[in-house]
RNA sequence: CGGGGUAUGGCGCAGUUGGUAGCGCGCUGUGUUUGGGACGCAGAGGUCCUCGGUUCGAGUCCGAGUACCCCGACCA
């Protein structure tokens, strides 16, 4: 039993998580990838993957983006024509060298990002306020050298998306900028039935080269802060060094105001940690691989004859509706096994089919959630479709619930108390409280907690108000929420 | 980059005093099984991390190297 389930979350949290990616089957074991930091993103995760993708894209479509690419490599005088940027990302580049067989006379770099880039082209695409605003994004691998490493959280490569536009003005720059950080919520909530909180990162916090980084944050099953992807407002900085201009209707020159956005492979870390339990993941229907599993049941080829082609014909039925679905037709496995292993990858809602179902017209249907007898219940044959359909939104709806209670339970409200608000966040939980956000007191904070404010959430719950600085007592118009983070 | 540890079949491990390399799981074949993690029988599978040394003889002892893992400082 213990042997073929995973670590439980209560002992080990870190090892409950190391556990399910390998044994839900979403990336090969990371002990044994020859390439160090680097994933094998499994076909079974690659599909989780390209669901979050499929979702996002159509929300970047309907907003008007286009989807470009860029070159992996980029001269290294790229990254060092923005201050900050390059500061920021200096110490985990990987520099290409030498090429066919020759030193580069220039080396490149590995793109940890593609600000640099595509501000270059943006240079060049760009003359007229007409051409304004561009609204590109890029689906890519980067490259990051990490020193330590975690499937999905981090890793030296990873996968993700970088929205890159450019706007005649900052007001026009700072709405898009927030624009795309609701998608991301509304993709986070609705899809990845993951409540997060919208909120924007302290100087310390934000983007190298940004004007200002938005984030939502997600809460995940110990408690610890994950953001699940930002927004920049990256003002003229990136304009200013890549020389991206135009000019205005009354013919002066101008530079842009240009932001940048991504969510990459770490939602899919963020999936896992918010809703997995001790029997492994728990995907939301929206975006889970495979919708309904269904498993066969017999004893002998007698019985085998006429539960399969009740089987065929529900699968199609499914099928037809558009539903994802999986007939698990293995041989040699019992029941039993077959149910723990499709818990193990989150399947939401698993089908059987047995003699005693076909004499009945009816079929088992167990949902991901509420697992045991609580969550099985034999139903019709008849409408199946609606039936199945009607259980996967529950799905949906109860993991967003279940998700947002639990993070609700664990926010904390403080003021003044710079002891209580200690040990909030050393407990693992949130605690949210005016701060000044300078840089003396959040390094006061992480020296203290061991963590560091996760962001000034936009919907302030006393706006227009002031409160105390945690850390020094002075007034201060903004809260902010800290927590140990991934 | 500092501290600790590991390296033996696909995976997890054992291997005594230096003397023919083993166990569990998995895998292949086969038969019985199958409504919450089935079992019997028969098989396949090894450069014991690498290099050097000691020895009649090294998985085991010595030296060097390499890789990886865990814990601390930086990060979507």
């Amino acid at each position: 039993m213990s042997e073929q389930g995973v670590t439980p979350q209560s002992v080990d949290f870190s090892a409950w998580y190391n556990d399910i990616v390998v044994k839900a089957d979403l990336v090969d074991n990371p002990e044994r990838t020859p390439v160090r930091g680097c994933m094998i993103i499994k076909p079974y995760g690659y599909e989780l993957w390209e669901a979050i993708r499929q979702g996002l894209d159509k929300r970047f479509k309907a907003t008007g983006h286009q989807n470009a690419y860029f070159p992996l490599f980029i001269p290294m005088s790229f990254l060092q024509r923005e201050a900050e940027h390059v500061e920021g990302f200096a110490p985990e580049l990987a520099v290409v060298t030498h090429g066919g067989g020759k030193e580069l006379e220039e080396p490149y770099v590995v793109r940890p990002t593609s600000e640099t880039i595509i501000g270059d082209a943006m240079s060049r695409w760009i003359q007229s306020y007409r051409d304004l605003p561009l609204l590109l994004n890029q689906w890519a691998n980067v490259v990051r050298w990490e020193k330590r490493t975690r499937p999905f959280l981090r890793t030296s490569e990873f996968l993700w998306q970088e929205g890159h536009t450019a706007h005649a003005t900052y007001e026009d720059a700072q709405a898009e900028t927030l624009r795309m950080l609701d998608i991301y919520a509304e993709f986070a909530i609705h899809e990845a039935a993951i409540p997060v909180i919208k909120g924007q990162k302290s100087e310390q916090e934000k983007f190298a080269g940004a004007l200002a980084s938005y984030t939502i944050e997600a809460m995940m099953g110990d408690g610890r802060a994950l953001q699940a992807g930002t927004s920049h407002n990256l003002g003229q900085n990136f304009a200013k060094a890549f020389n991206i201009q135009y000019v205005d209707e009354s013919n002066k020159l101008q530079y842009c105001w240009t932001t940048s956005w991504g969510v990459s492979t770490r939602m899919i870390g963020a999936i896992i940690m918010a809703h997995g339990d001790d029997k492994g993941l728990r995907l939301p229907p929206r975006l889970a691989p495979i919708q309904v599993v269904i498993v066969p049941i017999y004893r002998n080829d007698d019985e085998k004859s006429r539960v399969m082609p009740v089987v065929e014909r529900l699968a199609a039925e499914l099928q037809d509706a558009g539903l994802r679905l999986h007939v698990d037709r293995r041989e040699n496995l019992s029941p039993g096994f077959k149910y723990n292993d499709w818990e193990m990858r989150g399947v939401p809602v698993r089908l059987e089919v047995g003699p005693r179902d076909v004499d009945n017209n009816k079929a088992a249907l167990a949902r991901r959630d509420i697992l045991g007898k609580e969550g099985k219940q034999f139903v019709d044959q008849a409408g199946i479709v609606d039936t199945v359909r009607q259980l996967l939104e529950d799905i949906q709806a109860s993991l967003l619930r279940q998700a947002t209670e639990f993070r609700d339970g664990r926010l904390h409200e403080v003021v003044g108390d710079y002891d209580r608000f200690i040990d909030i966040i050393r407990g693992g939980e949130w605690a949210l409280t005016w701060f000044s956000g300078d840089a003396e007191g959040e390094a006061k904070i992480k020296a203290d907690a061991q963590a560091v404010s996760r962001c000034f959430p936009l919907e302030q719950p006393y706006a227009g108000e002031s409160g105390p600085c945690i850390v020094t007592g002075q007034m201060t118009d903004r809260m902010a929420y800290f927590a140990k983070a991934y």
